[in-house]
RNA sequence: GCCGGGGUGGCGGAACAGGCAGACGCACAGGACUUAAAAUCCUGCGGGACUUAACUCUCGUACCGGUUCGAUUCCGGUCCCCGGCACCA
C-alpha cells in the first residue's frame, strides 16, 4: 500500500536525488547574506556515535532553516584525521595507521549520508591529507618566523618500558595506558607556540562575544587566570637576588618567612656545602616524585624545610629565614614568594605547622586583630598597620602606593601573571603533521622553506615501538639542508592535533585551494563562523587554540576576522540509563541500527525532541517510538487529504469558528516554531508546537463534516506544516511536499510566515482569582475595557459568590489575561 | 575548597518580562474497531478530602524564610546532584 510511510524507500531516494541535483552546493554569492554554520569536524573513529547524530542533526536544523530563511548557506564536513587512535590500532592490529584511517572515514562518510545532513560534500577534506597538513606545516612556519614558535626543554609523561612519550590523557594513575609501567618524567627539547603573548587579547575579546556560553567564557577567564600584582626583589644574606610575585603589595611588612619551590635554581645556591645540603637534597627528591601523585590525594599535607639561609626584606630590612615547601609551584609567578601568613590561609597553615612567626599588617574596619589569637588568615578589606609609613591606607590604596613605593626605589614593579602557559604542541608520535624543521651542523635550526611544503609523512615506517620514534628510523630523518646543501637532519617530532583543528573552519572556505591554505577573498565573504556547534569538552583547549590562530592570522593580516566564531552552542551529551554511552558500560546504542529500524528522520526528530540542545539527554527507545509513529501520523495525515487538494485552487477564506480555530491554530504554531527555533534554539518546543498543529488538523479532519471542510484552508496548512517540518524530517517533508503537488525541494522554498491577524480573536477567557487563587474564568469579548471585565466578572455567579459580604479592596486587571480581586 | 549549571508528576520535559503549574511526548489505565493480535482512534492520568454526580475544596515546583494583590520565576539562607578548576602567591 502506497501509504504507508516507507522511510527505508523515501530516504535513500531523496538523498540520491539532493546529491544529483546539488542542492546543498554552495558558491560565494555577494546578492545574498551568508550564514556560516559549522559542527564540530570528528575524529574518524570508525563509526558514528549518538553524540554525533546530536551535533549534526542540530546543526542541520539550523542551515535548513537559515536556507529557507533566504541566507546562502556554508555548511561543510570534514574530519580530524591525525591521532593516537589510529596508531593505537595500527599496533595492536598491524594495519598501517593511514589505512584505518581511510577506512573509517569511508565507513563513517556512508554513515552521515544515510543521515541526509545538507552538507555541501565538494568542500569534504582530512586533516591527515598532505594537501591540508602541507599548510598545517605552513601555519608552523608563519609562527616561527613571527617568533611564536619556538623550542625550549620541558618536562614530559615517559614509560620507560615502551620507550616512548605518552600525552597526559595517556597517563593513569601515574601508569601508562597501556602496560601499567610507572610512568617518569624526562625533560625533552619540545617545541612550544607563545599563546601566553596573546592572553590579555583573548581574555578581553570574550567580551565581545556575546554569542557565548556565560560558561565557556568563565571556564576560560580561569584558565587564562589573569593576576595583577608585583613584582618584589628581595636578596639573601648572602647576596643572591631573589624575585618574588605577590598581588599583595600592601602586606609586604608582615612576611615573616620566604619559601622556594623545590625546584628553584636558588635552592642549591643556598645549600650547597652547608650542613642542609643532604637533607635539602633528600627533601626535594622526595618532593618531586610525590607531586604528581598528590592530585589525587584530596587534600595536600604542607611539607617543607628551612634552607638554613636567609633573605633581607627591601621594605624594612628584616633578616628572614628562607624555606622550601611543597605548596609553592616552579612554573607559577617566580617559583618564590614571600610568606604572610596572617593573610595568606595557606601560609597561615605552613606557618602553625612549623611554628613560624605570624604578624597582623592589616586590620578590618573598627577592629583589632592580635598575631596571637588568630585562627585563620583575614585576607578581607581593611586598614594598613606595622606598615611604616603607609600605616593607615585602605588594602587597596595600599596596593597602588606601595606598588609606587617599590618602582621609585627600584626594588620591585607592577607584574601581571597569568595561569596560561605556552602551548607544548610537539608529539613524539608517528601519525600526525611532521614538523617542518630541520637541523643542520653548519646552519643550525632552519625552517623548510614554503615551496618544499610539505614535509610528507613517510608511510613505509615501523610504527611498532621499539624505543625510538617511528620517524627517526626511516629515510626519513637524514636529508639536506635547505640552506647550505650539507648534511642535516629532520626534527622527528610531529604537532599536536589541536594544531590541526585550530584553522580547519578557514579551510572550508577554499578547500581545494592547492595555492593557499585559505584564499582571503572567500575568507572574508564566509567568517567568520555565525553559528559553531559542539560538545563543550572543548570548551577551554579547541575553542582557546583555535581563537590564538584566528588572533595571530589577523595580526599577519592573512584574514579580517578577529574572531573565529560568532555564536557558539555546547551540547550536552547523550546518555543512556543515567550514564554516558560507552562500550564498557554496555549502554551504547547504535545510530546505524536506529536508523535501519526507525529511518534518520525518526531519530533525528527524537533527540530533538528529547531535551533542549544544551542539556545532557537521556536515551529512550520508548521515546524514539513516540517520533516515529509522530511520523506516521503526519504522512496519513496529508494522504487522507491529497486526493482531494488536487482541485483545490485559491486563497482560503476563513469564515466559521472551525476554520478561524484551525487557522488561529496554524498561524500561532507558526510564530511560535519560528521563534523557538531563531531565537532560542529550543528545538524540543519547537517540535512540540509541530504537534499540536497536526493534532489540530486531525482534530478538524475528524470532527466537522467533510462537505463543509475549507479545502483550501486545509491545503493552506498541510504546505505549512511540510514547510516547518523540513528542518526536522528533511526527508519526509520532501516527500509529502511532492505528495501535495509542489514542484521544487521543499527545501528551497522561502520559511512561512504567520499572519498576525490570524493571532487576532474576538473573544478571550481570562482567568479570575479572588485574593490570589484562581475561582473561575470569563469570556469576554478582546476589546473589552477593564471596567466592562470587572463587570462581567461581577455579574459571574459562580466567581460573586466569593466576593457576596465582602469588600472588595484591589482590583487587578492583567490585561487580556487575568483579574485578581483583593477581598476582605 | 573555589567557580559555574541544575533540583517541577511514574519518566523526558513546558510555563519566553512576576500572572491559570504540569504544554508536547513517553509510560500506565479504561473504552471503540477487530475472529484475534498489531496498528489506529477516543477518554483519563500530581497528591489528598468531599460528593450519586457535574462540581467544589485543599496541599503541591528540593527545604526554610522574605518581598508582592499574586512567586517554579525576584531576594536571603540551607540541603542535594552534575560540570570545570584545584595549593596560581
Amino acid at each position: 500500500m502506497k501509504e504507508r510511510y516507507n522511510f527505508s524507500e523515501i530516504e535513500p531516494k531523496w538523498q540520491k536525488k539532493w546529491e544529483q541535483s546539488e542542492l546543498y552546493k554552495v558558491n560565494e554569492d555577494y546578492s545574498k547574506e551568508k550564514y556560516y554554520v559549522l559542527e564540530m569536524f570528528p575524529y574518524p573513529s570508525g563509526n558514528l556515535h549518538m553524540g554525533h547524530v546530536r551535533n549534526y542533526s542540530i546543526g542541520d536544523v539550523v542551515a535548513r532553516f537559515k536556507r529557507m530563511q533566504g541566507y546562502n548557506i556554508l555548511h561543510p564536513m570534514a574530519w580530524d584525521a591525525f591521532g593516537l587512535p589510529a596508531e593505537n590500532a595500527a599496533i595492536k592490529h598491524g594495519i598501517p595507521p593511514a589505512r584505518w584511517t581511510w577506512d573509517n572515514i569511508k565507513n563513517m562518510k556512508q554513515q552521515l549520508k544515510m543521515m541526509g545532513i545538507s552538507y555541501d560534500w565538494d568542500r569534504e577534506f582530512a586533516s591527515c591529507h598532505p594537501s591540508y597538513y602541507k599548510w598545517t606545516q605552513w601555519l608552523f612556519l608563519q609562527l616561527y618566523h613571527n617568533g611564536l614558535a619556538y623550542k625550549k626543554y620541558a618536562m614530559v609523561n615517559w614509560c620507560p618500558s615502551c620507550s616512548t612519550v605518552l600525552a597526559n590523557e595517556q597517563v593513569i594513575d601515574d601508569n601508562c595506558e597501556r602496560c601499567g609501567t610507572e610512568v617518569v618524567k624526562k625533560n625533552l627539547e619540545q617545541w612550544f607556540f607563545k599563546i601566553t603573548s596573546y592572553a590579555d587579547r583573548l581574555l578581553e575579546d570574550l567580551d565581545k562575544l556575546p554569542g557565548w556560553p556565560e560558561k565557556v567564557k568563565i571556564m576560560q577567564r580561569n584558565w587564562i587566570g589573569r593576576s595583577e600584582g608585583a613584582e618584589v626583589v628581595f636578596h639573601t644574606e648572602k647576596g643572591h637576588e631573589m624575585k618574588i610575585y605577590t598581588t599583595r603589595p600592601d602586606t609586604l611588612w608582615g612576611a615573616t618567612y620566604m619559601v622556594l619551590a623545590p625546584e628553584h635554581p636558588l635552592v642549591e645556591k643556598l645549600t650547597s656545602g652547608t650542613e642542609m645540603e643532604a637533607k635539602v637534597k633528600e627533601f626535594v627528591a622526595r618532593i618531586s616524585k610525590i607531586k604528581a601523585e598528590f592530585r589525587i590525594s584530596e587534600e595536600a599535607e604542607k611539607e617543607g624545610l628551612f634552607t638554613g639561609a636567609y633573605a633581607i626584606n627591601p621594605v624594612n630590612h628584616e633578616r628572614i629565614p628562607i624555606w622550601i615547601a611543597n605548596y609553592v609551584l616552579m612554573d607559577y609567578g617566580t617559583g618564590a614568594i614571600m610568606a604572610v601568613p596572617a593573610h595568606d590561609q595557606r601560609d597561615f597553615e605552613f606557618a602553625k605547622k612549623y611554628d613560624l612567626p605570624i604578624r597582623v599588617v592589616i586590620n578590618p574596619e573598627g577592629e583589632n586583630l592580635s598575631d596571637e589569637s588568630l585562627d585563620m588568615a583575614y585576607d578581607g578589606p581593611g586598614y594598613m598597620v606595622n606598615s611604616g609609613p603607609f600605616d593607615g591606607l585602605s588594602v587597596q590604596e595600599g596596593i597602588s602606593r606601595v606598588s609606587d613605593y617599590l618602582e621609585e626605589k627600584k626594588i620591585g614593579k607592577r607584574q601581571v601573571n597569568y595561569r596560561l602557559r605556552d602551548w607544548l604542541i610537539s608529539r613524539q608520535r608517528y601519525w600526525g603533521a611532521p614538523i617542518p624543521i630541520v637541523y643542520c651542523d653548519a646552519c643550525g635550526t632552519v625552517p623548510v622553506p614554503d615551496e618544499q611544503l610539505p614535509v610528507f609523512l613517510p608511510e613505509q615506517v615501523e610504527f611498532k615501538p621499539s624505543g625510538t620514534s617511528p620517524l627517526k628510523e626511516s629515510s626519513y630523518y637524514q636529508t639536506t639542508c635547505p640552506t647550505c646543501g650539507g648534511k642535516a637532519k629532520r626534527d622527528t617530532d610531529t604537532m599536536d592535533t589541536f594544531v590541526c583543528s585550530s584553522w580547519y573552519f578557514l579551510r572550508y572556505c577554499s578547500p581545494h585551494s592547492e595555492t593557499d591554505a585559505f584564499e582571503k577573498d572567500k575568507v572574508d565573504y564566509w567568517m567568520n563562523v555565525d553559528q559553531y556547534i559542539g560538545g563543550v569538552e572543548h570548551a577551554i583547549l579547541h575553542l582557546m587554540y583555535a581563537r590564538f590562530f584566528t588572533k595571530v592570522m589577523y595580526d599577519l593580516k592573512l584574514i579580517s576576522v578577529e574572531e573565529p566564531f560568532q555564536n557558539l552552542l555546547t551540547q550536552g551529551m547523550v546518555l543512556k540509563d543515567g550514564g554516558k554511552m560507552s562500550k564498557s558500560k554496555g549502554n551504547v546504542v547504535s545510530p546505524e541500527e536506529i536508523i535501519s529500524k526507525y529511518g534518520a528522520d525518526t531519530a533525528r526528530l527524537f533527540i530533538l525532541f528529547a531535551a533542549p540542545p544544551e542539556r545532557d539527554l537521556e536515551w529512550s527507545d520508548q521515546g524514539v517510538e513516540g517520533c516515529y509513529r509522530f511520523l506516521n501520523r503526519v504522512w496519513r495525515l496529508v494522504y487522507s487529504y491529497h486526493n482531494h487538494l488536487s482541485e483545490v485552487n485559491g486563497y482560503p477564506k476563513v469564515e466559521n469558528k472551525e476554520d478561524k480555530d484551525l487557522n488561529y491554530a496554524l498561524n500561532y504554531a507558526l510564530k511560535r516554531i519560528t521563534e523557538d527555533i531563531s531565537e532560542r534554539f529550543n528545538f524540543n518546543t519547537a517540535i512540540s508546537a509541530i504537534m499540536e498543529l497536526v493534532n489540530s488538523l486531525h482534530y478538524y479532519r475528524d470532527n466537522i463534516d467533510f462537505t463543509k471542510q475549507n479545502l483550501p484552508l486545509v491545503r493552506e496548512a498541510l504546505n505549512k506544516l511540510t514547510l516547518v517540518l523540513a528542518p526536522f524530517a528533511a526527508h519526509l517533508a520532501e516527500e509529502l511536499w511532492q505528495v501535495l503537488g509542489n514542484k521544487n525541494s521543499v527545501h528551497l522554498q522561502p520559511w512561512p510566515q504567520y499572519d498576525p491577524a490570524a493571532l487576532v480573536k474576538d473573544e478571550i477567557t481570562i482567568a479570575v482569582q479572588i485574593n490570589g487563587k484562581v475561582r473561575g474564568h470569563i469570556t469576554v469579548p478582546m476589546e473589552m475595557s477593564e471596567d466592562g471585565v470587572k463587570d462581567a466578572v461581577l455579574a459571574d455567579e459562580r466567581i460573586s459568590k466569593h466576593v457576596a459580604g465582602k469588600e472588595i479592596i484591589k482590583f487587578i486587571y492583567v490585561q487580556g489575561k487575568l483579574v485578581n480581586m483583593v477581598v476582605k
